[in-house]
DNA sequence: TCGCCCCGTGCGCATTTTACTCATAGAAGA
DNA sequence: TCTTCTATGAGTAAAATGCGCACGGGGCGA
């Protein structure tokens, strides 16, 4: 695991790994069943009953179903039964440590379809191509990323991205939503933004 | 699964798989890997490369740690070889849905019967099939949607809905009446707004 | 400091979509 | 059968939207 490039640590028993499941926050935890001192089943308990919600792999030599489901009863999110190939293992470990987790929020990104826009870096890009906006047009995209699949309409626009009450004596909004259209929706065939007639603008596939 | 008390889709392809997931947001997706159409691989990269992050399940007969790898790679979030027991199943798939999941969307749909109604996305469905209103029907199936099983005079109609006192020098009720009939009745065995004769109209199975 | 260029904004017209009226046919109840 | 209420097709007015164009202010480099 360690050639893979995660750090680990180990607890030779069922209280020394339940010590240090409370102790630091990990990733993924795995742990055996038949363990001196705690179970493994009854360590996932204890941890669960703990309010900790980080991702528990059992791994075991008991296969029978009977066990397995006894295994994710107690919280478990994943039971791998011996004899297994360690690439099994890594690849179920990856697949939990992947799930987004509470643990790390670096990345400042909102993503819709193949359209992505970096909040820190203020940058868009649609299938990995990199689009220029102005930063009136990046607030703009950004409030239709924070309510994808939802209807904005323009007096909600108006407020969130221009923060004035709608004057209707004007028509910023239609000429906004134009040049964004033509920057990130123009030329590509699944077209995002959508007109509700009547009601506003969605983001949608 | 349905006796285990979860709503299930189901889809019969690869291809109608895909669109479901798209659609709708679901608690867990299982997919078997072998299907017409597209592979569950495929679907699996697929609704990732969207962003999506809803815990996929993907059920198989390759049972090859190879197989596993490149499932896990794709993007599954727990992979099932076949034979199994379906308790295991059942147990995999509980652990899938009970992980915190980023989907807290406060869902804002009116439903009654067969029919749909989402009042952020503005979207009108009847057994799955969309259906394009204006504004004006929008809020007009609005209103009998939130008073489902009751009549509702015309002047109540004219009140809630168009807001104004009730001019009798009219008739746009009934013309948009027979509008929403066009667009959600019309076509489908089951009609669900009546005409009370002399009374006014009631939504009702 | 000056001048250029980008960005934000209003205007006006063409086009699309919606709201509503009217006339007439059809249905329900007495 | 008659009266009243409802359904519906067609047509028109009104509103919303798309978009090219022009103008003005401010930032930035020469």
């Amino acid at each position: 695991m360690e050639e893979n490039g995660w750090t680990v640590n180990t607890a030779s028993d069922g209280i020394a790994g339940l010590r240090l499941a409370q102790q630091s926050d990990y990733d993924v935890i795995v742990s055996d069943i038949t363990m001196p001192g705690i179970t493994g089943l009854e360590l996932c308990r204890q941890l669960r009953g703990e309010g900790l919600v980080t991702p528990i792999l059992l791994l075991t030599a008991l296969s029978h179903t009977d066990d397995k489901v006894t295994g994710f009863d107690a919280g478990a999110d994943d039971y791998l039964a011996k004899p297994f190939e360690f690439r099994e293992l890594l690849a179920r470990i990856k697949a939990l440590a992947r799930r987004p987790s509470p643990n790390f929020k670096t990345e400042n990104i909102l993503r819709f379809n193949d359209l992505e826009q970096d909040l820190d870096a203020k940058t868009v890009r649609r299938a990995g191509k990199e689009i220029m906006l102005t930063p009136r047009e990046f607030a703009l995209l950004e409030f239709f990323l924070r309510n994808p699949g939802k209807v904005l309409s323009k007096t909600e626009i108006a407020e969130k991205v221009w923060d004035v009450d709608f004057d209707t004596g004007t028509n910023v909004i239609e000429v906004y939503m134009n040049y964004l259209r033509n920057k990130m929706d123009k030329g590509f065939e699944q077209k995002l933004i959508h007109t509700q007639f009547g009601q506003g603008y969605i983001l949608k596939t």
